[in-house]
DNA sequence: CTGAAAGCGCTTACAG
DNA sequence: CTGAAAGCGCTTACAG
């Protein structure tokens, strides 16, 4: 038996190293150097306000000194509600889905919660189903849903039937305040049609989105109102639903163009069918904004990559992701008439150089 | 007190009934059922070979009916390992980041691993320190390293001290066959300098990513090497570095463009570099592709977006997510000899309509 | 305000 | 091949 080596000169004893190495510290650490129970450690790290303060001090500063974080996987466990909160989207477009997952994240920085994602299919017949298994068998602390899928009344009512928190974000107020985004969608749609009836259009027509989205509705709404504040109005003729996608967007714009009438100005409901329409006009010879102005809605990255660089209105998203991660983590701790979080955004003009005057 | 309501009669007993309603099943119910201990199930559920094939089969049996599925969170618990895959990432194109996203859930449907995503800064000073937290708060069972993530080697022996399974996704083999997926970037530039020598081009330039990244060193060395296969050479003049941005394509483009002898066909690095050229040439005046020909790298959706259409070097980012998942899970059950999973991807060209021949 | 016991739903040694 | 005991790292009742 070879002797163990003699420990090197003691240095003065620190909590740090009365936990041992290589191993992860546990609760059960912190009480020990704390000199009370895991149970009053416990209730530190949850806050508790039943513990003298002095105690509570005293544990936090171990806490501290150690690095101490609780295992998110044990306490889960316990409280049978996993520290994950889970984000569903069936939107198609990238960064719309990337810089709302960057503002939730921002919000949870810091917190001990993880982001899942979870793209899926409306349309898929397992779809409810699949919700349900990925939900109860993670326990998710709670979902985020843009939209589409904050508009799907299935899903909500799925998810209250099994007590899973959601925070939704739509153009409208579908819910009550403490559970809703709301991205007033029609007031952008209205900034639209004020702005290219100040520059003098008359001839205004609109493609907007799949009927199955409620902010098409509501873009196409705010419209029609901003166009009837100037004594305009939305003609049949000028009025085009399409998909929200690029080839629809095209395809619309070029009817639009064919026509014997032709629209001095297209609004579209997102930036996708904006370059459809750009397409369109390329292709009928039209100049942009000289003989064709265009809006899109989004403010994509794709807005200042073309040219001439888009007129669009903008929706702060990831804003938008963070203000939704913050109410669904303020349901945990809903003090004492602390008031909801802020649950408005408004979408803003942003000038660029693909609308003029009319010829 | 009221008598409690009568059972209705009395259907064939099922397994499904015998379990309490409105709590979700344990191995407890499955191995009661099934008359063994709850062991034997958990031997079951890992696939353990110390298990009779007819009491597998009673079990299995039973866990079907039931429709269990073990709580991950328990599991993990147990197991000092969670069943979370981290995607760790600073790529700056929202498309690569969702179509990768994408891949990886592909590969990850079915089993119980969810992902969990981690946008992060390589250059901020509590970098690795973040990274350490995260994956071991979470007990990441492994995880996912895209460019530039892939080529941090500091990361990678953080990772390794800390037993955490990765797989990088790089131009190049950095490491072993079975933590690597390759996407001979190098290929790619080969293909874009073939294309335009054939079409005729002799005053070719280059406008390559960051120094900071290994797939812009490996585009422009392909590149390269193609050209000398038709005779040519990438002259300095016309070899310039950018960031892989908008911005910086469009500065490079434009000194290209200003430039005593100009060009008559530019490779950038990637596709938003490519629009980049776009905007410079059409300030030069220059037509594209009568004038000038460009091809990008990457076929982002820009690619069909823009006019004309982008003739670009396309990598199969949802592939490769995949691949890299399926890589990661299969460390775990690494049969015997069982041969590693394919590791390679080949970037390819797609035609459009930014290249042509010379004027 | 504080703690000892039991439990969350699994798996890892250890026996047999 | 199978099982009873102990444990993963926390929290929830329940006492005091």
């Amino acid at each position: 038996m070879t002797a163990r080596k003699p420990k090197p000169a003691p240095r003065p004893p620190s909590a740090a190293e009365a936990v041992p190495r290589g191993r992860r510290s546990t609760i059960n650490d912190i009480a020990r150097l704390a000199g009370v129970s895991k149970k009053t450690v416990s209730r530190v790290i949850n806050e508790s306000p039943f513990v003298r303060a002095e105690t509570r001090e005293k544990v936090r500063e171990i806490i501290r000194e150690i690095g101490f974080t609780p295992d998110p996987q044990a306490r889960g466990l316990a409280f049978r509600r996993a520290f994950l909160i889970g984000m569903i989207y069936d939107n198609p477009s990238a960064q719309y889905i990337v810089n709302m997952q960057q503002g939730i994240l921002d919000a949870m920085r810091g917190t001990s919660f993880e982001l899942v994602i979870r793209p899926s299919d409306r349309a898929s017949p397992t779809f409810l189903e699949d919700i349900l298994h990925f939900v109860e068998r993670q326990k998710l602390f709670g979902v985020i849903l843009p939209p589409s899928m904050s508009e799907d009344e299935r899903l909500i009512r799925l998810l209250d039937e099994i007590d899973c928190p959601c925070v939704r974000i739509a153009s409208v107020a579908l819910g009550p305040r403490e559970t809703m985004i709301v991205t007033h969608d029609h007031t952008g749609g209205k900034s639209a049609a004020r702005y290219l009836a100040d520059l003098g259009h008359r001839k205004i027509a609109h493609i907007s989105g799949p009927a199955t989205f409620r902010s098409a509705h509501e873009r196409r709404r705010g419209f029609s109102e901003g166009l009837a504040e100037s004594g305009l109005k939305l003609e049949r003729k000028f009025d085009r639903e399409a998909g929200y996608t690029f080839e629809t967007g095209y395809a619309a714009a070029k009817s639009l163009l064919a026509a014997e009438e032709r629209p001095t100005a297209i609004f579209t409901g997102n930036d996708e069918m904006a370059l459809g329409a750009y397409k369109a006009a390329r292709e009928a010879g039209l100049d942009i904004p000289k003989d064709l102005s265009v809006v899109g809605f989004d403010d994509s990255p794709l807005a200042e990559r073309v040219w001439p660089l888009l007129t669009t209105i903008k929706l702060p998203i990831r804003d938008m992701g963070r203000m939704a991660a913050e109410k669904l983590l303020a349901t945990q701790k809903q003090r004492k008439g602390e008031p909801a979080a802020s649950a408005d955004v408004i979408p803003t003009l942003v000038v660029r150089d693909s609308a003029t005057k009319p010829a």
